[in-house]
Order: C-alpha cells, then sequence, then structure tokens
DNA sequence: TCTCTTGTTGTACGACTGTATAGCAGTGCA
DNA sequence: TGCACTGCTATACAGTCGTACAACAAGAGA
C-alpha cells in the first residue's frame, strides 16, 4: 500500500501568515477578551504553532498593535462606506454615518472588549500609541470631512472643523460603550436620533464656541493666534 | 537587655482591613494597570500577605467590585459637591459639573487606566455588571437631577430628562476617554466648552428628538406606555 | 530525484497567576 | 496573668504566561 504522507505544516509567504495571524488575534480577543491576549491561544486559534508569532513578529506585543491598526481601519472604512453613497445632502450623510456606528455589528461586545484591550496597552507600549494617534487622527479626518460639506448648505453657520469633529467623535464613543456595556439601557436607534440633533443644533448655530467670528475684511494678515 | 518584641503583624477589625484592601486595590490599578490585578501586588500594596485577600474576600474578583463601586460612587460625590455650591443658576451649577469633570485630578491616566480594567471585567463577571449598572444609574441619575433644573429657567422648553443625561453622559464619556489617551489632543478647557455648547443648544431646543411633544389638555389620564 | 532554503514545530525555561490550607501569633477578655 | 479566638502568614499547588532555541520538514529550484 502507498503510504500517504499528509504534511504535518503547511508553509505560507510571510504576508500571507503574518494576514492570518492578525485575523486569529482579532478572534482571540473578540471571544475571549483580555484572556485572548496569549501566543498559545492565538497560534491555536490560527492552527499553528504558539512559537510561530514570534518568527514573524518581534513580540505578541508588535501582533497586537497590527491588528488594532488593521481592525480599526477596517472598520472605519466600512462605516464610510455607507456615507460615501453618492445623491445624498451632506446631512444625510451624517445620518448614514450614525446608522452605520450603532449597526448590529458594531454594537458585539466582543468587538467593545477587543477594545479595551487595545487601550489599555496603550499607556504601556509606544507602538499601540503611534497607532492610536494615526487611527483617532484618520477618524476625526473623516467626520471634518462629513461636517465640512455641511459649510455649502443654505443657511448652515461657519463652524471649526476639528473641535467639532472632537465632540461629535465623543458623543459616538460614549454612546457606543454604554450601548456595548448595557444594550438594555437605549436602542440603537436612539443613539442614532441622538446623533442627528446633534447635527441639527451644529446647522443651528446652537454650539457658540463652534462658531466661526467674522473677522474684519480690512485685515487680511494672518492673526489665527493671539500669543506670540 | 530587654527584648522589644516588634509584632510581626497587625490585627485589625475586618471593616478597616476590608477598606484597606479596597484603597490598595485602587492604587495598584491605578500604577500598574491591567498587571495590578494580582493578590500577590494588592497584598504588597497593602502591606499584607497575599492570602489574606481570600480571607475577606470570596474572591479577587469581588474585591475588585468592592473597589469599582468604592471608587464610582466616591468620585460622582465628588464631582456632583462642586455643583451643589449655593446660590448658582441651574446653568452654573452644569457648568461646575463639566470643570469638576476635566479637573487635572479626573484626568490622571493612572485612573483610566483603573477604569478599563473595571470595563474588562464587566461581561464576565455578574458583580463587576451589576456595580456597573448602579453606578451607571447613579450618574445618569445626578445629570438628571442637574438637567431637571433647567426646566425651571425662563425660555427653556421642556424636554426628556432620561435620553438628555444619556446623550450627555456619553459626551463627557467620550471627552474625558480621548482626553486621558491623549492629553495633547484638546486642552480639558475645551472639553468644558464643548459641553456648554451642549448645554446651550439643549436650552435652546436644537435637540428636536428630546423636545416633549405637548399633549391636549382635554385627555390627563395616564398614558405614558402605548404597550400595557 | 536530490539539495537547499527557511517556514515551522516542540520543548524548555523562569516567572507569574489565584487560591486552599495548616499553623502561627496578636490581642481582647476573664 | 493567661487563655481563647481568629486575623494573619507562609507554603504548596496546578496552572498560566512570553520567549528562545535546536531540530525538523515542506516545497521550490536544479
Amino acid at each position: 500500500m502507498a503510504r500517504e504522507h499528509t504534511p504535518r505544516f503547511r508553509r505560507a509567504p510571510p504576508t500571507v501568515r503574518r494576514e492570518a495571524l492578525i485575523e486569529a488575534a482579532l478572534a482571540c480577543l473578540r471571544k475571549h477578551g483580555p484572556e485572548g491576549l496569549s501566543a498559545r491561544r492565538i497560534g491555536a486559534e490560527a492552527g499553528v504553532s504558539p512559537g510561530l508569532i514570534n518568527h514573524h513578529y518581534p513580540s505578541i506585543t508588535a501582533l497586537i498593535a497590527a491588528a488594532y491598526e488593521s481592525l480599526a481601519m477596517s472598520l472605519l472604512r466600512s462605516i464610510q462606506q455607507h456615507a460615501r453613497e453618492p445623491g445624498l445632502s451632506p446631512r444625510e450623510r451624517l445620518q448614514r454615518f450614525y446608522q452605520a456606528s450603532f449597526a448590529p455589528a458594531l454594537l458585539d461586545p466582543g468587538l467593545f472588549n477587543t477594545w479595551l484591550v487595545f487601550w489599555s496597552m496603550i499607556s504601556h507600549d509606544a507602538g499601540m500609541r503611534t497607532v492610536h494617534d494615526r487611527t483617532y487622527a484618520a477618524y476625526r479626518a473623516a467626520l471634518e470631512s462629513l461636517l465640512g460639506e455641511l459649510h455649502g448648505t443654505e443657511g448652515v453657520p461657519r463652524f471649526r472643523l476639528r473641535p467639532a469633529a472632537i465632540a461629535l467623535s465623543a458623543l459616538l464613543d460614549g454612546l457606543w460603550i454604554e450601548a456595548s456595556i448595557n444594550p438594555r439601557t437605549f436602542e440603537p436607534a436612539d443613539a442614532v436620533a441622538l446623533c442627528s440633533d446633534w447635527t441639527h443644533a451644529l446647522c443651528s448655530g446652537a454650539f457658540p464656541s463652534l462658531l466661526v467670528t467674522r473677522r474684519p475684511r480690512r485685515r487680511p494678515g494672518r492673526r489665527r493666534r493671539s500669543h506670540p
């Protein structure tokens, strides 16, 4: 009888394997939370020996940082996709952004636990901090872009984009967190309504500190900051 | 020579010791984050053997739950104290609440890391979940109380307290988190200004879904809920 | 078909974890 | 002063963890 030699493992090019390890790490964090942060568990999830992680990444932390960046960017792209639909007004686009932010997939408790692991590593690890700064900036930029479109709308006063995006992202984050911790506090639709209200208030000029004070036309010099 | 026998340990009544263990646990979480969640480390912080924790608490988790409740209530009381000052208008009281929420003591990164540990335990431990639900309800109740005072103010439209408090707590939480993770994103004063803006918009009736639709006077029966 | 590269495994290491348990010792009461 | 209660310590246990390293073997190129 011919001996069918089933290979004990399959080789993969580094790029592919690294991607697979990222996916396994995310699955582990989603399923087990902080307990999922383990070379052995991630290796088992990927169907691979624990030592392989240190072969492709300098440390477990580096793998988690890569997973953080991957997940954050992927989620942002996914949410943005819903808002990019053509033929929508700026306010409708924002509305779609809110709806996508509170879709069932985003309210998975496992996702929240994953995020908690990321956050808790930021203060100890420089790589995680870098990823946070980069992804948060990207998130804020996406919001600034959507909010910036409002400036073309009739009747909307000029407002400062950056603090507006900071406030909106805080509101979104805060609602997302409580909805993730305790889904019974309010419905996803309530969260969307509260965000819509925020948009309405912004367009009504009801946020005084965000309004741009019109500068006199005779002094075109740049004087954005009062201190030298 | 008289042998001065220095005692190897000091006895304490259970109540006192439990309180001391809670303080030690909080100090550990503040200093070491998730790594501080260790019987040996907490014991060392309290100047006590690790086994003593299991003598006074059924498990480490129970101690952490007690510490969670203690810290949450203590912080809430501390913030409320600033808002309770007599002779202030409802809006000024809210303003004080905001200022206290972004005071240096509240923006300590160690405090944020402590909170992350609490949050990450909620989904696995029933005791932690109970404490979260109770403390979050207390926090929301405090906000509802402050917001409720606005109803007596001239020119302020009636609004629904509960969703208003949910939105405000989300905004506060979101701003607190980003300020804790990266203090360079914005100044504490900016956060206070963004919250004040929110108050202004609320008082201006700029949050449509929060406004109470006036019911007809001829039907005074209680019909708060549409379902039996 | 053989060889070589290198992706991968398995194990070993030291350090850490929570908790159970046996016995020591501080301290109030008689 | 001495006893008794019990708060407390110290140790042991069976796990966990990340990483290093030597040896193995898959699979492509010759």
